[in-house]
DNA sequence: ATCAAAACGTACCAATAGGTACGTAATGTG
DNA sequence: CACATTACGTACCTATTGGTACGTTTTGAT
């Protein structure tokens, strides 16, 4: 897609490239990820991942181009796990399970899920990060709708509640248990919360 | 508490007043609930309300102070009409019934809840507005139990739910169709979610 | 050695944030 | 009238934001 990390770059004329996109896209995406990402700026990114704002901007283009970059790893380190469980040998509740006890409890989400802080507060972004939370979004919402209607089709599941229907409140409530995370709510009181909520899936 | 509305002020020694708290307060809580606090800059408020900083300053001593006052206006303005239901003559099943109706319906609601939104982003907000939201939310979480507690009582609702759960999941699950709500889900989807969510208090 | 190519980072930009110093205008009192 | 008292708003402050102009440094090729 664009420059990794100068050891894997072909001989070029020039000066060669020192700055290391994905070390600064991690940076970015911790940042962003334990604070929230209205509230660390460039200048903090540049700082705290030792690159100086004009490489930043080489690199990225615009803070927008920053955030996508980050949003768009985050999906491919953290969100993929979600999708390997959905579409993996379990049945149905044990699924339902895994997810739940994840999201209630996986130490990487103590902080939440930056997907879902983005989410809720998409409206500040730069267009191509609001394109981006919502090909995520969608992208999401139908990995669970397959996941409901498999259930569906092969009897584990089923009442009146359509998969879409079902695939949207999901999403919600995983949503909101990891907000609860990372306003600091404990574990076990998410974990509580998430399996009422969950519970008219079964 | 502080000054309020020149009409009503008691004749003074020096120049009247002549900028209008309740006017302000209620300006900023308009800009606060269409947009989203942090996105409204003091200077916009100075615009829209017609004040100028000084006089802003003068009147509510820091951003901090406005925002507590906003608050506190939002609560008796639009929050105790939640209270009123809560406590009000219906049955436990029609004041679910109209909780459901006004947060996923009620036009007043289409920008979601103020307080809803400032309670997901509080981190951004001084000491005082935290307090604040934390008050506010410890009043809905007591009004609520209040509310599941009666119902077990008089034998309306009862499972092995606790009324402080009940309140917890109720909070949270309202909350989540506000913010859906300003997210711009139209008034049916909302409630379906919302029903699917409150069903298992029934 | 010289030179074009390319990335480097210092030092800046305009815009905006929250917040205030200070001279001016309007009042009641003597 | 003159004066203390009080509120007014213009014009400013510093810090920070996202973003960039431009001279310097490092390279490969001739």
């Amino acid at each position: 897609m664009a420059k990794m990390n100068p050891s894997e770059s072909i001989p070029r004329l020039g000066r060669p490239i020192t700055r290391n996109r994905m070390h600064v896209i991690e940076t970015a995406m911790n940042a962003y990820w334990q604070d929230d990402r209205a509230a660390v700026s460039i200048n903090t990114i540049c700082t705290l991942a030792e690159v100086s704002k004009p490489s930043l901007y080489r690199e990225f283009g615009s803070e927008d181009g920053l955030t996508i970059a980050v949003l768009e790893r985050y999906a491919e380190t953290v969100l993929v796990s979600m999708d390997a469980t959905l579409s993996g040998p379990m049945s149905y509740s044990a699924k339902l399970d895994a997810i739940i006890g994840f999201v209630s409890e996986a130490p990487i989400l103590e902080s939440g899920c930056l997907y879902v802080k983005m989410r809720a507060t998409r409206s500040r972004f730069g267009p191509q990060t609001q394109e981006c939370i919502a090909a995520i979004e969608s992208h999401i919402l139908e990995k669970y709708a397959q996941f409901f209607g498999e259930a569906i089709r092969s009897g584990e599941w089923g009442n009146e509640i359509t998969a879409e229907l079902a695939a949207d409140y999901m999403h919600e409530q995983i949503s909101l248990a990891a907000s609860q995370r990372a306003a600091g709510k404990n574990s076990a009181s998410v974990r509580r919360l998430l399996e009422l909520a969950i519970c008219i899936l079964r």
